[in-house]
DNA sequence: ATACATGTTGGAGC
DNA sequence: GGCTCCAACATGTA
């Protein structure tokens, strides 16, 4: 009979695409929120790490709340706001450690975060004030026809440009890009003003489905398991090799189908 | 091992 | 002033 350890081990594995890897996106920020749950409206006890654009010790002592913009992570002061962004490489440790020293080391009673490559920064402003909260995909606030007026003041943006644009959809990516336009079958290099309203509502829809997915596959460890063309070779559809390219002013790498997606 | 990637910014140059 | 372009940055993986 095989021995079972008496104690499991401290360190377990996560998910293939859970939380520890990369964050950028907005739902991966969602998660973050609900990872720092238990320390929501708790007192910062010490604080460190190597941020240097503000003295972060003014931190100290502190009661902290959270929010989530798009990307952005927010700790809430009653009298400004501490914003981190993952940019391409942030990750972040709740109640372990690694290697690195992190940006930023927040210690409360009951356990502590360590974020690590990431932007941080003190704004001297609360974020009612900074956010538009109905521009957050994630967002109950999130409004799709604000959404679609800001799409029409862009006629001869490409929609590859348009779905990055973090004024219209805050927390939508690179991998939103290219698996939300295979849905909707839109060719990445169409012009918003060319597209017929139909498929402007879709483009709105489908951005915030496609969140509400994500963030559902990534708690699942199943993220990349569903994606459909982001990084793929072939079309799932209709089976023909996949194009690759860097389009539009934000040059990112759009996976798409010439023959599934419609150029308009 | 060199390149590449779920991103943004700030400054140069028009 | 404002727009656009690009370099710079940060890190893990193939």
């Amino acid at each position: 009979m095989e021995a079972v350890p008496l104690v499991q081990p401290l360190l377990f594995a996560w998910p293939a695409d859970c939380s520890k890897d990369h964050m950028p996106e907005g739902p991966s920020i969602v998660i973050l929120k609900e990872a720092m749950a238990p320390f929501e409206g708790r007192k910062l006890l010490a604080v460190s790490g190597s941020v240097k654009a503000f003295d972060i010790q003014l931190l100290k002592n502190k009661t902290v709340t959270f929010k989530t913009w798009g990307k952005h992570f927010l700790l809430c002061f009653p009298k400004f706001t501490v914003r981190i962004h993952f940019l391409l490489f942030g990750s972040y440790l709740v109640n372990e450690r690694k290697e690195a020293t992190p940006r930023l080391q927040l210690q409360f009673a009951n356990g502590e975060v360590n974020f690590y490559a990431c932007a941080v920064s003190l704004l001297n402003q609360l974020p009612d004030e900074l956010y538009d909260w109905s521009s957050d995909i994630m967002n109950s606030a999130w409004n799709s026809r604000k959404a679609l007026a800001k799409l029409d003041s862009i006629p001869d943006t490409m929609v590859c440009d348009a779905i990055l644009d973090q004024h219209i959809f805050a927390g939508a990516g690179n991998i939103f890009k290219n698996e939300v336009l295979f849905r909707i079958r839109i060719h990445p290099a169409s012009l918003v003003g060319h597209l017929p309203a139909a498929k402007r509502q879709q483009l709105v829809k489908g951005t915030v489905a496609y969140a509400f997915d994500f963030l559902k596959w990534k708690k699942a460890g199943a993220l990349k398991k569903n994606w459909k063309v982001h990084t793929k070779k072939i079309c799932p559809r209709c089976k023909i090799p996949l194009h690759k390219s860097y389009l539009g002013k934000t040059k990112r790498r759009s996976f798409f189908c010439e023959n599934c997606q419609k150029k308009y």
